[in-house]
RNA sequence: GACCCCGUCGUCUAGCCAGGUCUAGGACACAGGGUUUUCAUCCCUGCAACACGGGUUCAAAUCCCGUCGGGGUCACCA
């Protein structure tokens, strides 16, 4: 009898992402809904790489996908790094146990071989649209399945699905019964000698003592399949609880393809992997808050919450049904009030860590001028690139003007003169002090008639390049004397250009 | 095409399981107003939904059936 570690009653949920390409935002969400649950529950988190198929599987993937996990928070007991009593937590590392229990399925006259190549099977389906498996593996005699394989022809071993209907009682779904005569006799040990999905999640998940499977809705067709299987071998099945779909604003499956797609079209292509998010300057509780409330409501109307609080409320049970889009306007949303409520030690290190996947001048700032900025930026950012984008004239003296503003602001009436004449009282100032900065220009307003409008949009242009910037007294204050005034003087020179 | 899932404001959703308290609540977006030196924030107001058609019932967003619509799956990919 195995020992469960950690109590009988315990719940293990794992995430078991095919090393592929980035962590996608929708495995992000079930990765989420997974280690929700376990921490919730006091359980396991386990996660576990699925790399069965070696055309497509890469160790690059799974660093990537180990690291995005990282960012996001959401930490494994059990898995790639930190190990575990129920290890490997490779699918590749793992072939044994499929290939004997094969063997044992084959024995117990519940799985056989089939020698028909993919490009057979391929025909047949060209031919038929919904051709299914013929069992023709099962019509071989003894003595020709001797002679392939004395040639040495490649085989899989497929599983003889049992005569008759199969419910899953999934958590979400409700009961959801499949006619076996839906189902075929799917492979679960490939010719290479890998198992198929299907084989490897039974096997791993019952290995590992996983009790609660969450998943998305696509693998629901699947699932009989593993229900099947579980029964065939005699051991338990977890519960299952499948996630409906994430969905585009166009109402289709989120996916990669949609950055190609937009790259077509000649659009800028959309976040999809959590990685671009990152790059797109969100915070990781800001997404974790808001793909957790694509499908999830804790059933009040609290929708902005910390991490403590949605394992707190977190059920299966009030998980819906129905499919979500994901919309990046409300995400932004979310990132600017995390960015604005974030503590400052917190904020300050997200701030930092950010040139490590991006390229602003922002990665020059020394700790004064950088906790200056946040000053300003913290309270008017919906990301890190636009406070990276607005704020980049603090870190550069490469300035972009814009031509409209310039035109506006700088080139007419009274530009010129205000910057000729602020330049030199800011000089004169005895203390570079936002509240003197602040008290020369009102000053200067009244003097000259003019309203603030009219005084503090040449001088915000003339330092920044832009008409938008935070009030031009603390913006000139951070800045610092020294290059406002050569700012002023370079922007009475372009003014006096043409 | 077959099988399966789903269907409340433009979007995410609460309400549905245990029908009445729902002239359907919140959030994002949008529109208007206020604050303001620009932008953003902030505050106020507004717009806006039970897919449709039948039942059941004194009463249906809530239960049942059908229609339509959307989606998922049909691999030696996961």
């Amino acid at each position: 009898m195995r020992h469960i570690s950690g109590g009988c009653n315990m719940v293990v949920t794992r995430f078991a992402p095919s090393p592929t390409g980035y962590l996608h935002i929708g495995g992000a969400r079930t990765a989420l809904f997974s280690w929700l649950l376990a921490k919730q529950q006091k359980g396991r988190f386990i996660l576990r790489i699925e790399d069965t198929d070696q055309a497509r599987s890469t160790e690059e993937s799974t660093q990537k996908i180990l690291q995005d996990m990282k960012w996001l928070g959401l930490d494994w007991q059990e898995g790639p790094e930190v190990g575990g009593p129920n290890g490997p937590y490779f699918q590749s590392q793992r072939l044994e146990i499929y290939r004997q229990w094969a063997q044992k399925l084959m024995a117990m006259g519940r799985a056989y071989k089939c020698f028909a190549t993919p490009e057979e099977m391929a025909a047949e389906r060209a031919k038929d649209k919904g051709f299914k498996y013929d069992r023709r593996g099962l019509k071989l005699t003894p003595e020709q399945i001797a002679a392939y394989e004395a040639e040495g022809r490649p085989c899989v071993i497929r599983f003889k699905m049992p005569d008759k209907d199969i419910t899953v009682h999934d958590m979400i779904l409700g009961d959801v019964t499949l006619k076996t005569s839906e189902l075929e006799d799917f492979v679960i040990l490939k010719s290479d000698g890998f198992p198929t999905y299907h084989f490897a999640v039974v096997l791993d998940d019952y290995y590992m003592q996983v009790t609660h499977v969450l998943r998305g809705q696509e693998h629901l067709m699947n699932t009989p399949k593993h229900i099947a299987l579980q029964e065939a071998m005699g051991v338990p099945h977890p519960a299952y609880a499948h996630l409906p779909v994430i969905f585009n604003m166009e109402g289709g499956k989120m996916s990669k393809r949609d950055k190609e797609k937009a790259i077509k079209a000649g659009k800028t292509p959309p976040e999809i992997d959590v990685f671009d998010f990152r790059i797109g300057g969100y915070m990781p509780e800001a997404i974790l808050n808001f793909i957790a409330l694509l499908g999830w409501s804790p059933g009040n109307d609290l929708e902005l919450m910390p991490i403590s609080q949605m394992i707190e409320m977190f059920s299966v049970e009030r998980i819906g049904k129905t499919n979500a889009r994901f919309d990046r306007e409300k995400l932004r949303s979310f990132n600017m009030q995390y960015i604005k409520n974030a503590p400052r030690d917190r904020l300050r290190e997200v701030v930092k860590q950010f040139p490590e996947v991006t390229d602003y001048p922002m990665k020059n700032a020394d700790n004064a001028m950088l906790e200056k900025m946040l000053d300003l930026y913290q309270p008017r950012s919906r990301t890190l690139v636009e406070m990276a984008e607005n704020s980049r004239f603090f870190f550069t003296d490469e300035i972009h003007y814009d031509t409209k503003a310039v035109e506006k602001f700088l080139k007419k009436e009274p530009g010129e003169q205000v910057l000729t004449d602020l330049k030199d009282r800011l000089a004169a100032l005895p203390e570079w002090q936002p509240h003197a900065i602040e008290k020369t220009i009102e000053d200067y307003c009244t003097e000259k008639q003019l309203g603030m409008g009219k005084v503090a949009q040449p001088i915000r242009v003339a330092v920044t390049g832009s008409s938008v910037s935070p009030s031009v007294h603390e913006t000139l204050e951070v800045l610092g004397r020294k290059k406002t005034l050569s700012r002023l003087d370079n922007a009475i020179s372009l003014i006096r250009q043409n």
